[in-house]
Formats: structure tokens, sequence, C-alpha cells
DNA sequence: TATTGTCAATAAATCCTTTTAGCAGCTGGT
DNA sequence: ACCAGCTGCTAAAAGGATTTATTGACAATA
């Protein structure tokens, strides 16, 4: 048998008082409500001694409010996803809120049922990385009041919060580094996304290369292996079709895991005959032999500004709509990857 | 103004019968609670159209079940948790449950701590990558009757449902597999813990010595950095301490990285001078040159039966205690890493 | 004495469902 | 004419909290 919960009832009936008072005092409210002292003390010794814990289900019925934020990205399992869900989980649940994850896969069907799921179940608040054409719906979410942030890609139209990364600059800065180790000829690896942080990526690396008027030649991988030959073939094709390439630029980490290893079965030699970056830092990039320069992003800021955000939009006693959106700076790590001799 | 929710009362208002009749049709039991169908049609009908949905909050309140599962590992970001949170997760929507995620840093007193977070808030199961030392409170969990399976690792004195993998034989397997490709004396690198998935490869690479009278040198690199050196410093060492060995067991993936980089730095060839394999096979084993072998875990059936497990218990009306651990078979993906010549 | 005010605590409504127990009205049997 | 049994539907309790409006007692003021 399973002992039944003891609720705010059981405790007033054992001390002979009125369940207002224990709610009265459990929320802190005993001095404004004027409990007494005493009484404070009994109810609060006693709730101590039998380890009574409100409701939280009850406490949300009658709220309306849930606790609960959805944390809704393009795919969990992702790396750098799973690194932000790591340090949301931990800066909500100080918060007192719950998360609730679930991927996307970037399609805007799934991620429409799944946030009318989620509303229905009276979520207080939405984390997402949008789908394309998701504008529309998140409108209506904002509408209702919810919370919602968006991160690492945005919608210019509505007026969402956001917090994302300085990708255009970052690329720039990233082409002129490979620019200024005498590369001349530059190859950019992308995937065919409107996304808007693969678009200001690649603007980026335009606008470094105009400026200093070296070649470029510009790959952007279709992620679709329904139609297309895989990205890996893809990437491969690039590489041997443009073989006057010195300096190679992969807009994302897993494309340039895969082009290391064209690379390496072309017999180009890093850095000697081809110099790599690559935007999104990972662990493996230090191990690789050279070391690659990769792009991180601020992962700790990243998180905590969207839980900032968030918070603050659930406090709505303070309704100050304050910065509607947040650009973090990242970090260029550069290695031997695309640094010349040694 | 966010327009109130619609609730079943303002169903049974609109259409001037009793909120009694409205919950009957909507939980099925119309024919059981002989409604008639005329009132049926119409009931459904109105639902239909205005889109009425019952409160979630509401049905859990009154039936103490609140259609959430805490899925609890040792850490999300890590690719092999988040891989099978992944795959979790879409069995889990399909199923009407969400689940909630959370890491415990294989910390006993955070494990605790979110248990009975979690435990207050009505969630209905746990899937769990338990901490040493979380017998009694796994214990105590399934004395409430809540639903519990544990994964990746297990506790051998509890009878609770469990998934885990056939680690002492694919161990025993690929050690013999290095065996057979000549390798006469081999290292085994793992982390000194006393987890049972690292216990038992650790006994399989054992059996496989022991039979064929190779030779072996073990490193349990002791994966707290505040005493110790740096897990890279000591593999680093132990492989520059031992330069006979001609083969190397990695006890999981991000070990085999720093091992792989070791290796490289001591100018040893791979597979010519050492051959090696690995334990939880990577996406970027594939890529690395030459290629890796390594154990692949079934991800797809782990999550597969967590959830199967999972949902029989929460379906208690099927109250049979059934199969109380399941282990799954891996799968030896023999790369270039581990044989000879070629 | 009558009025006002302060205290300390409480009754009852509310949030939204599910479910038990029961109410009328009608049919058929004796 | 009366009881039994079905039919179709509903009133009300329960589940656990929060919050508004209110009570009764007593002290202070006019």
């Amino acid at each position: 048998m399973a002992k039944k919960k003891t609720s705010i009832k059981d405790v007033a009936e054992a001390l002979g008082i009125s369940i207002t008072t224990v709610s009265f005092i459990l929320n802190g409210k005993a001095r404004e409500k004027r409990i007494s002292e005493e009484m404070t003390k009994k109810v609060t010794d006693y709730i101590q001694k039998i380890g009574y814990k409100p409701s939280h289900l009850a406490q949300s019925l009658r709220s309306g409010k849930s606790k609960i934020i959805v944390f809704m990205v393009e795919d969990i399992s992702n790396q750098f996803f799973a690194s932000i869900a790591r340090l949301i989980e931990e800066k909500a649940y100080k918060n007192g809120y719950k998360i609730i994850y679930c991927s996307t896969d970037n399609d805007v069907h799934k991620a429409k049922e799944l946030i009318s799921t989620f509303r229905v179940r009276n979520v207080d608040g939405f984390i997402i990385t949008p789908t394309p054409k998701l504008e529309s719906t998140i409108k209506s979410l904002m509408e209702e009041e919810l919370a919602v942030v968006l991160f690492d890609r945005w919608i210019p139209d509505l007026e969402t919060p956001y917090v994302i990364v300085e990708n255009q600059k970052s690329s720039r800065e990233a082409t002129n580094h490979l620019i200024s180790e005498a590369c001349k000829n530059i190859g950019f690896v992308t995937i065919d996304s409107l996304q808007t942080q693969m678009v200001d990526r690649l603007v980026g690396f335009k606008k470094a290369i105009a400026q200093k008027g070296v070649s470029s030649a510009i790959l952007k991988v279709n992620p679709s292996p329904v139609e297309k030959p895989a990205i890996s073939v893809q990437i491969r094709d690039f590489i041997n079709a443009n073989p006057l390439l010195d300096g190679f630029f992969f807009s994302t980490n897993y494309l340039a895991f895969e082009g290391l290893l064209a690379l390496s079965d072309a017999g180009r030699k890093i850095p000697q005959d081809v110099k790599v970056v690559s935007f999104d830092d990972h662990y493996l990039f230090n191990l690789y032999q050279p070391k690659i320069t990769a792009i991180e992003q601020p992962l700790e800021s990243i998180a905590e500004k969207l839980m900032e955000s968030m918070l603050r939009q659930l406090d709505e006693g303070s309704s100050n709509k304050s910065d509607q959106g947040v650009v973090l700076p990242n970090k260029l790590n550069v290695r031997a990857s695309s640094l010349n001799g040694g």
C-alpha cells in the first residue's frame, strides 16, 4: 500500500486550525496577513517535522502556471544543443523550473505539433530554435502571453526576444585570418539553408573576400540525402573539383569533419597545402592532428542570457520589454591548421 | 487580454447538459455509461468545432498521474546519453508522456536531491543511470510504486528492471580480435570506477587475456582532476611507460580520443606499430585516419527496451513483473585500426 | 454608551476533471 | 396495481492548493 500523501488539509486538522492559516504561512504571508509569531512557529515546526510538501499539481491548477519550460531545438542529440541543454537545466532547477525538451528535426510540421501539444499542457515558456515558416505559430504564442525566447537563429520580422552570436563578424574575422596567413583562394563550405545563422556566416565570408580581392569558391551542401548524394560525397566532389583552393572555411563542425577526411584522402596536407578553419569549436578539434582552428560559441553565456530573458518574462511583475535581442561575441581559437610554418 | 481557456463546464453549459455527460463522452465511456448516440454525436461535434481540450493539470490532480517521466543520466551533454534521450523522447510523446531530463554528474547527493524534487512533483516514472550509493533511494522509489528502469549500469542487489549491454562479452570479443590480429601485449585503458559497465568491460578483457596467455598492462584513469593530473597526461604517461604494447583497448570513446592523440605524438603508427580498439562507437571513428575499430551499442534497441519496460510498469493493469533485466548485444565494427596489412 | 479600529484566524469560492451514487420515467411481468 | 429492471442522464464529492471576504473578540476613542 502506498501511503497516501499528506495534504494541507491534514496539516490543518492535525493542528486544529484552518487550511487558510497554513496556506498563508507556507507562502510567506504570515506577517502580511497578521498571523501570530506563535502560530507561525507551531505550523512551520509541524510541517518540518512531518516533512509536508505542497502539491505542485494543485498549485499549478490554481495558479495556471506549471513551472515548466520547453526547450525545443533542432536535434537534442547534437553536441551543441545538448551542451546548452545541460547548462540551462541547472539554471532552471535553481529557479524552481523544470525543463522539457524536444527535437524538431527542423521540420515545421513537427514543430507546430509539439508546440500545440505543450500549449495544451500549460507550460509557461518556450526556448526555441525556430524552423522555417514558424512565424505565425510563434506569434500566436506571444499573443497568449507565453514566455518565448529564440536562439541560435531568429526570425527578423518578429519582436520576440532572441539570443544569438556574432555570426557575420566572426565569420569575417576568421576569413581575414586565413587571408593574413597568405591564403589567396578560399573555399567556403556551408549547408544550403535559409537559417539566419548560416546566412550570416556566408555574408561575413563574402565581405572579407570582397575587401581583399582574393578569389573564392562556395559549396552549399544539400542536407537532404534523398535527392542529392550524401554530404560526404558532395564535399569530396567540391574539393576535387577545386584543386587550387589553398584555404577552407567550414560553416559548422560536422562539415569540417567530413572535409578533413576528404582532404586527407586527397593527399592535401594541412596546413602546408591548405589551411582550415571551422565554425563551432569541438572537443576533437583539439585532438586532431594538426589541431584545427575554430570559432567557439560562448555556451555558458548563451545559456545564461536565455534563462535571464526567460525568467524576466516569467516574472511578469517587471513587465519591461527590455532588450529584445542579445548578440554575443564568439572566440576565434587559432590553432595549427591555419598557421604558416612552425 | 489572454482569452481564458474553455473548460468542460463551458462545454456543458453551452449545450445545456451536465458536466458528467461530457466527461463520459470525452473518456470514451459513452457506450458503457449508456449515453445515447445522438447526444454523443452532439457533444463530439461541438467539442470538435470549438477545439476544446481537457486540462492535463486537472486530470493529473484528479488521477494522481502526471504523464511525466524523468530521464536522469550522468551527463545529458554526453553524446551517448543525448542520443538515447533523442530516441526516448519520440517514443514517449507517441504514448502521451513528456520527458524531463537532468544530469547527476555521477554525484549521489545531486541525484538524491533531484529525485526528491521530482517525487514531490508527482512524476510517474524514472529512467536512471544510477550513481554509486543510490540503492536506498531507488528502493524507496519502488516501494512508492513508481516506475523505475535503470540503464547503462545497474545495481545488482535491487530487483529493479534494467537495460544494459553485453559489456563483458563484447569486451572479450574485441580483445580476442586484437589477439587474432597478432597482438601479444595489450594495454587496457579504462576509468577507475565501480560502475558495473566499466567493471564488466575490464573482466571481459582479463578473461580474454588469461585464455590466450598473452601479456597485458592496465591503466585505470582517475577521472577527478583535482588530485591527479589531467586524463590526457595519465594516458600519455602510460603509453610512454609501456613502449612494448602492440595493442590498445580503450573502454570508452573519449579515452580513445585522448589515446589516439598520445600515440600519434609518440610516433606510434596505427595499425603498423600498435592496433587500436575502443568501446562505444563514435561518428568520428569513421572519419579518423585510419578508421578506428569500435564496439557499437544498439542505441535504438536500448531506447526501445527502456520505454517498453517503462510503459509496461505504467500500465499497472498488467501487473506482471516480467523480465527484470534486459541485456542487449553490441556490434563490433572492425575497421582499419585493428587490422594487419591491407 | 455607541462607534471605530485592530487583531487573529477562518469559511467558502475557485481552478478543472473524474467518478460514484442516484434520480426520474418508462416497460414488462404478475 | 405494484414491483423490478432498464434507460438516459445528472448532482455532488473528491483531488490539493490559493485568495477574497468575513467573523468574533477586544481595546481605544468620542
